[in-house]
RNA sequence: GCCCCCAUCGUCCAGUGGCCCAGGACGCCGCCCUUUCAAGGCGGUAACGGGGAUUCGAAUUCCCCUGGGGGCACCA
């Protein structure tokens, strides 16, 4: 609403390679997205892969493949953390030089023990700051015991940290509550917070959009970054997290989680952007189906919600039906070819797959359902089968034997122009309602007792595999 | 255990002291349409967690409780 573009607004959106693209990773992409995109400012792309254990190439690839189909383009990188070690290794040793880190000489077994002697005690845990203030000596003993040593960054011992979250307002906490943390390994390899804030400052990132779990650590990463000389001027915005239904953390458990396999199951890139983009947030008219654009538009981060949101699988398939029905015919098939070459390889029929979209598209959820309503199109005869659950539905279905026999008759009757074979007349002369018989005929038909429209089915199947359908359906019945 | 954040229909949001005996969307239920299932149309069900306080007046402000989530790693 006529906001003056700010070009120095800089965000980044870091993932860690280890895994898939989850939807909570994803809609903090997409608000980093939708906040630059809405300033003019720019939209980097950083990989944190500091740990090189768990850090894979195969996701540093699939995480931008992802990205890049769901139609979040950055404009700067990807850069690799772990292509500057060098970086956060000489930053590490300078807070070393100014006291404002230290060595510390606990193995972690040593420090779980003391945690979980304190829990046992009713204390808290975390470090209990044992390595701190060691002299020369005891350094120099330690190191010739062949230990290893990691470095820590000294938190305040009083006092309160406070910053304002662009989304929550003031948040505070007490210094002392809060433990000095390990900013490099024993092997010299970085920790997220000291490769974070040494790469916001260089990368002059000026706004940090992320997941409401890193709330606290936020306090950490400010005293690094000021005692990196970066300056306080950064604005944070912690999201709200999305949990599943029943609001657990959101997993495997609650279906599919990964954006890849939405991908697959054929939701489109614009039903999940649109809804992964109402989901702790909203346009002030109400609007809810919205482009990506319309979206970047419209978006303000003072607009985010402050609760944990609840991801409702059925409102997605909704919103996926919405963009499918919005979609022109030859949009559809662009984005129905490639999984249907997957599904139905060298038996996919341009024609046929065409006629399938169109007479689909109406009732579609996914592109994943609507192909499978078109299986029956492609499935060669002697392949052909119904589903268990259909069979029963069609073997109980009253005078079944009787409505098959008036349909086979029919089509084996009348004059064939490839157009729908309305079969309204028929059931009509033979008083079956509809409702009732139907579900046989699609059954029989096409596999499955709900499915495509059968009139048109019928006339895509072509005459000889309809009979030659219906007669299987009537042998079977009549064993 | 300690610390932090949060709290409106089953779910996602609207609501920033009176327009709210709370509005929209998804879901669910019913009706219509209809070649099945859908889609579409119409209608319905359903919520301000509890208790104090402030105020002429609180969903909206403050406090406590309760509840939910997150954090307390040589993960990010």
């Amino acid at each position: 609403m006529g906001e003056t573009a700010d070009m120095s607004v800089r965000v980044r959106f870091s993932p860690a390679p280890t895994g898939s693209l989850h939807v909570g990773s994803a809609r903090t992409a997409l608000f980093n997205f939708l906040f630059a995109r809405h300033h003019g400012g720019t939209f980097v792309l950083r990989i944190e892969d500091t740990d090189r254990a768990r850090s894979k190439d195969e996701w540093v690839v699939g995480i931008q493949d992802t990205l890049r189909w769901l139609g979040l383009d950055w404009d700067e990188g990807p850069v690799l953390q772990s292509d500057r070690f060098a970086e956060y290794l000489a930053a590490a040793a300078d807070l070393l030089e100014r006291g404002l880190a230290y060595e510390c000489f606990c193995t972690p077994e040593e420090i779980k023990e003391r945690n979980d002697a304190a829990m046992a005690d009713g204390r808290s845990p975390g470090y209990d700051g044992r390595c701190r203030d060691l002299g020369d000596e005891e350094r120099a003993a330690f190191a010739a015991e062949g230990r290893s040593r990691s470095l820590r960054f000294r938190t305040p011992d009083e006092g309160t940290s406070r910053f304002v979250d662009e989304i929550r307002g003031e948040v505070t906490v007490e210094w002392a509550s809060v433990h000095d943390f390990v900013i490099l390994r024993a092997d010299d390899s970085p920790i997220f917070f000291l490769a974070n804030a040494v790469d916001d400052i260089a990368m002059g990132i000026t706004h940090v959009i992320r997941g409401e779990d890193l709330l606290d650590s936020t306090h950490r990463v400010l005293a690094l970054r000021e005692a990196l000389g970066g300056g306080s001027q950064q604005s944070f915005a912690h999201l709200p997290l999305i949990l599943g239904t029943d609001r657990a953390k959101l997993s495997k458990r609650h279906g599919a989680v990964a954006l890849e396999e939405f991908r697959d199951a054929g939701y489109l890139p614009e039903a999940v952007c649109n809804y992964l983009a109402l989901l702790g947030w909203s346009p002030d008219d109400g609007r809810e189906v919205m482009a990506l654009d319309e979206v970047v538009e419209a978006f303000t981060i003072a607009g985010v919600t402050h609760a944990a949101a609840a991801f409702d699988h059925a409102k997605l398939d909704w919103m996926n039906g919405e963009w499918i029905r919005r979609l022109t015919l030859d949009e559809l098939a662009a984005r129905a070819r490639p999984l249907a070459e997957v599904r139905f390889g060298d038996r996919l029929d341009e024609d046929l797959f065409l006629a399938g979209l169109r007479i689909g598209q109406e009732r579609a959820v996914t592109i994943g359902a609507l192909l499978d309503q078109m299986d029956f199109l492609f499935v060669p005869d002697d392949e052909f089968e119904i589903g268990a659950e259909s069979w029963e539905v069609l073997a109980a279905t009253d005078r079944v034997d009787v409505v098959l026999g008036a349909v086979e008759e029919h089509v084996a009757g009348i004059e064939w122009d490839g157009a729908p074979v309305d079969l309204r007349d028929l059931l009509k002369a033979g008083e079956f309602k509809p409702r009732k018989v139907m579900p046989a005929i699609y059954a029989a038909i096409e596999g499955r007792h709900a499915g495509l429209p059968v009139f048109d089915a019928i006339a895509l199947l072509g005459r000889e595999k309809t009979l030659v359908r219906l007669r299987a359906a009537r042998a079977r019945l009549a064993k």
